[in-house]
DNA sequence: TATGAGATCAACT
DNA sequence: GTTGATCTCATAC
């Protein structure tokens, strides 16, 4: 069965609130391994929650380059998060990939993970980059080329909204999006 | 089901 | 020195 097309680096050239909901269905592999999106957040320079908030750093530095790029950072000291750049260089935004449906090479997740539950392989930030395998080596990597591999969805799913998980700075809005019901969610969303 | 501690590091006060 | 865009395990109800 054909892959469907690849996302084109310009689907990251649009407002981060247009892309974050779009990305949800979307197939995302790294090194063939990786499943359907399923939740996602969006962050921008203008929101305190946002890690460009305060102006470039080291760090952060992915953020403001151009769109359609990797910025990993380290959570906790011990965790590695993913993130899509959207918009445009300097605007410091960016989605936040928080987990996925396993769909492929659930045997090397496994391994990666030392979980044999498929719900627990992907489901939470942290969860999802270790199953797949991303870690610093990979900040700053282009999204449309390997290891990196995503594809268009192919239906429009139901998109559930709510407020962001994990922050204590603009709690309030509801910049989390999420496939309605799916069992492979960090957390699920109020009905 | 719910709450708490520990792991461990970079940014920031 | 404190705080996280987290997760796991232990203990308590």
């Amino acid at each position: 069965m054909a892959n469907p097309p690849r996302l084109r680096r310009e689907f990251f050239d649009r407002s981060v609130h247009a892309v974050a909901p779009d990305l949800i269905g979307v197939t995302f592999l790294f090194g063939g391994v990786g499943g359907t999106i399923v939740e996602v957040e969006a962050y921008h320079h203008t929101d305190p929650a946002a890690h460009s908030y305060g102006g470039q750093t080291a760090r952060n530095a992915v953020m403001f380059g151009p769109p359609g790029y990797a910025y990993v950072y380290r959570s906790y000291g011990i965790h590695w998060c993913v993130n899509f750049v959207c918009e445009r260089a300097g605007s410091a935004s960016a989605v936040l990939i928080r987990a996925l449906a396993p769909t492929r090479g659930l045997a090397a997740m496994r391994r990666r993970r030392g979980v044999r539950e498929e719900r627990l392989l992907c489901s939470g930030p942290g969860r999802l980059t270790e199953a797949l395998g991303i870690a610093a080596a990979h900040n700053g990597l282009p999204l449309d080329r390997a290891p990196f591999a995503l594809y268009a969805r192919e239906y429009a799913p139901k998109i559930a909204v709510g407020v962001r998980i994990g922050i204590s700075k603009a709690t309030e809005q509801p910049w989390r999006y999420g496939l309605a019901r799916s069992p492979f969610l960090s957390k699920p969303f109020k009905t």
